[in-house]
DNA sequence: AGTGAAACACTTTTT
DNA sequence: GTGTTTCACT
């Protein structure tokens, strides 16, 4: 049993106490650098060492492909084996190998394939076309969002009321067509595997069964950015007698705006009444000034489930607070501070920079790369998005599935080969007509002959094309199959002819795609499947790496939200204006601001000895100068954890450390985000300022009238704060 | 079919 | 200010 020493030893008591939990549901609420991934994976080894659960009985799911990664691997080391049929993955990742295994229960077809947010996106623009609805009515963003959303929360169209809104009508009108489109097309996107991976275990008794029997271990990870269905998903596979295990953090949740649920939290509290709850409270990772920080920050909040983060670890130093005057400054002061760490020996992927807009990202680059410090930015295109790529693949999935409409219309045309927009046009009517898909639309075309001798003749190229193609490979392996693709269908040759550095960066993306064809293992645990196919639905639910430059020792910046889950032990927070973050379109709503200050702890709890928080008195945001308002959240750190660096009097708009917090100092009277009157809009809130004196500007957002740019000297503006 | 100007919008992101 | 997308022109 000394196995079980290597599983306890490492741990503290609540930690312990989590991992030995007797079968009853579990809830642990972990704090940020509590350990939590190390509970879940110690409880897993606990359990099948102790417990004699075989691998075959747990499941483990997670939200993103990196952190099943880890996990799985953690396991691994700690069980000192293979996890073998453990399921450990994505909710996506685990919801699709149920749908392959069960494809004729789900009702779907043997060979479906995954549409991506990009496929989705094009697919929604070309019917709302065939619809002849405007697409400036009817951004197929909103609409996109629209379907996904209620998908999320388990609707199909004939299940969403329109309530006698035309609007709503409209959208469920596409979500009808998008869903038919689908179903011809062989295709599901990603909310869709989450739904019929719901639907199939809802509606089939015996799989159900088969399941629940077979994972009375269910363990999930950040259960606090969980949506409907994948509550109602957990909540099926762990049935009645399931004893699910559950991590999570409320104060961690920052991903509502996609329909992520905290309340699930409490939810599962209240559904499993006989569950327990474990806190991980003690903090690993920050000094204890920067969790007396993010503690007295959070504390803002309400509805919180409560908990503490506390370290018997070193005070360290303040929290250091910048007061740039714009946002060349802050880089400025941003860079100097991290070169002075890299001078004491720090190394540069120590420093993280985060922001909360991607858009924040350009100046730090741009300083960055004047200096020549190594930098990583995060997010962006990544492997299997990239354009090249996609149409490669393109041609791959209509080999693997002619119905595939999205594809079609990719790569009718790419490389041009004579298929124009008014051939594509007649392709669509005849399919929409037949209610077929486009290659058999486009097959009916030439054979009747009803279609000019030229486009015909482009057609039958193309459709020969890939009969040739998919016939030439059959027999290939899968590497060489999708060489044969990128040379034969003039792709290689069409981006080798791009201009600039584009080709040489596009050919060598297209030779990546093929090592990592080559590199490919199809899953063991769901392939009865052709090893296309299977490399196919990899590509789109692993989207790969960002444009990752290597490894090199890199400063990595990136924003708040991609930081959740790393941890760096010097951390720069920058922007912290109102309305930049907290964001102006949170701004309004208390929700909003309460998930804002979440991301603001977050960001925070990320740093582990060093933390810098900074923001700009004036900002180009937008192109225009704007002038900003300390966030808010900087007044809810203690003055006693905070280190004010150089606070700049008298530049545009002083601020000054009073009484605990920030506030700022009066200029005339009219200060930014004050509320003012005016004769004939009436009363607004002053958002901008321009210039001195009585030719100084203010912009006023007024309420109803909406934001105006008044001169300080005719306005006659009275202050009402 | 490919280029260029104009129009536009602009959190956060994984799968 | 910047990147994207659409439309019009060659």
């Amino acid at each position: 049993m000394d196995d079980v020493t290597a599983i306890l030893d490492p741990l503290n008591d609540a930690q312990r106490e989590a991992v030995t939990a007797p079968a009853v549901p579990m809830l642990v609420l972990a704090g940020a650098g509590s350990g939590k991934t190390r509970v879940l994976v110690h409880r897993i080894a606990w359990l099948m060492q102790v417990e004699g659960v075989t691998p075959f009985g747990i499941m483990a799911v997670t939200f993103t492909n990196k952190a099943a990664g880890e996990m799985r691997g953690r396991i691994e080391q700690l069980i000192g084996g293979p996890a073998g049929s453990m399921w450990v993955g994505t909710f996506h990742g685990l919801a699709h190998r149920l749908l392959r295994l069960h494809c004729r229960e789900a009702g779907l077809r043997e060979g479906f394939q995954i549409l991506d947010a990009e496929d989705q996106h094009r697919m929604i623009k070309r019917l709302l076309r065939a619809m002849e609805m405007d697409d400036g009515r009817w951004p197929p963003r909103q609409i996109q969002w629209f379907i996904n959303a209620r998908k999320d929360e388990g609707l199909r169209a004939r299940h969403v009321a329109d309530n006698d809104d035309p609007v709503q009508r409209q959208f469920i009108r596409v979500y009808h067509a998008y869903e038919e489109a689908c179903e011809r097309a062989g295709v599901v996107d990603f909310a869709e595997l989450l739904l019929r991976a719901h639907e199939l275990l809802r509606d089939n008794e015996s799989i159900l069964r088969h399941y629940q029997q077979r994972f009375r271990h269910v363990l999930v990870d950040e259960f606090q950015d969980t949506n409907a269905i994948q509550y109602a998903w957990i909540r099926l596979i762990a049935g009645k007698d399931g004893c699910p295990f559950i991590v999570g953090d409320d104060d961690q949740s920052i991903y509502g705006w996609r329909g992520a649920k905290v309340e699930n939290l409490q939810r599962f509290q209240n559904e499993h009444p006989e569950h327990r709850v474990v806190r991980l409270e003690q903090n690993y990772r920050s000094t204890g000034t920067i969790l007396r920080a993010a503690n007295a920050l959070i504390t803002h909040n309400n509805d919180r489930l409560g908990k503490n983060l506390w370290t018997d670890g070193e005070e360290g130093e303040p929290v250091t607070l910048y007061a740039a005057y714009n946002e060349r400054d802050e880089a400025q002061y941003v860079v100097e501070s991290l070169r002075q760490y890299l001078r004491d020996g720090g190394a540069r992927s120590d420093i993280a920079i985060l922001y909360r807009s991607n858009a924040q990202s350009r100046v730090f680059e741009e300083l960055l790369m004047a200096e020549a410090i190594p930098y990583r930015v995060y997010g962006g295109l990544r492997f299997f998005e990239r354009q090249e790529i996609k149409d490669a693949l393109a041609y791959l999935r209509l080999m693997a599935n002619r119905d595939d409409d999205p594809s079609f219309e990719r790569v009718v045309n790419v490389p041009t080969r004579g298929v124009g927009q008014r051939t594509v046009e007649q392709v669509r009517a005849q399919a929409r007509a037949d209610g077929s898909s486009l290659w058999k639309a486009a097959g009916e075309l030439v054979n009747s002959g009803r279609i000019s001798a030229r486009a015909g003749s482009a057609l039958t190229r193309f459709i020969d094309l890939i009969n040739r193609m998919a016939e030439d490979s059959a027999d290939l392996d899968l590497h060489e199959q999708v060489d044969h693709v990128i040379q034969v269908s003039g792709l290689y040759e069409h981006y080798g002819k791009e201009k600039g550095e584009k080709a040489d960066a596009r050919l060598e993306n297209l030779d990546e795609l093929v090592s990592a064809a080559q590199a490919y293992e199809p899953d063991p645990l769901e392939d009865e499947l052709p090893p296309l196919a299977s490399f196919l639905s990899h590509a789109a639910l692993e989207a790969g790496e960002g444009q990752s430059d290597a490894w090199e020792e890199c400063v990595q910046l990136m924003t708040l939200h991609s930081a959740k889950g790393l941890e760096f032990p010097l951390v720069f927070l920058t922007g912290l204006e109102d309305g930049l973050f907290p964001h102006q379109r949170s701004i309004q709503d208390p929700d909003g601001i309460q998930e804002e200050r979440r991301l603001c702890y977050v960001g925070m709890t990320r740093a582990m000895r060093h933390l810098y928080l900074s923001y700009a008195e004036s900002r180009r945001l937008h192109g225009s100068e704007t002038y900003g308002v300390p966030s808010r959240f900087l007044a809810e750190i203690p003055a006693d954890c905070l280190h004010e660096v150089r606070p700049r009097v008298q530049v545009s708009r002083p601020a000054t450390l009073t009484g605990g917090g920030l506030a700022q100092a009066p200029v005339d009277g009219i200060t930014l985000g004050s509320r003012v009157h005016h004769a004939a809009f009436g009363e607004g809130i002053v958002l901008n300022r321009e210039g001195d004196g009585p030719q100084a500007r203010v912009q006023v957002n007024f309420e109803g009238v909406g934001s105006k740019w008044l001169v300080l000297a005719y306005a006659k503006l009275e202050s009402l704060s």
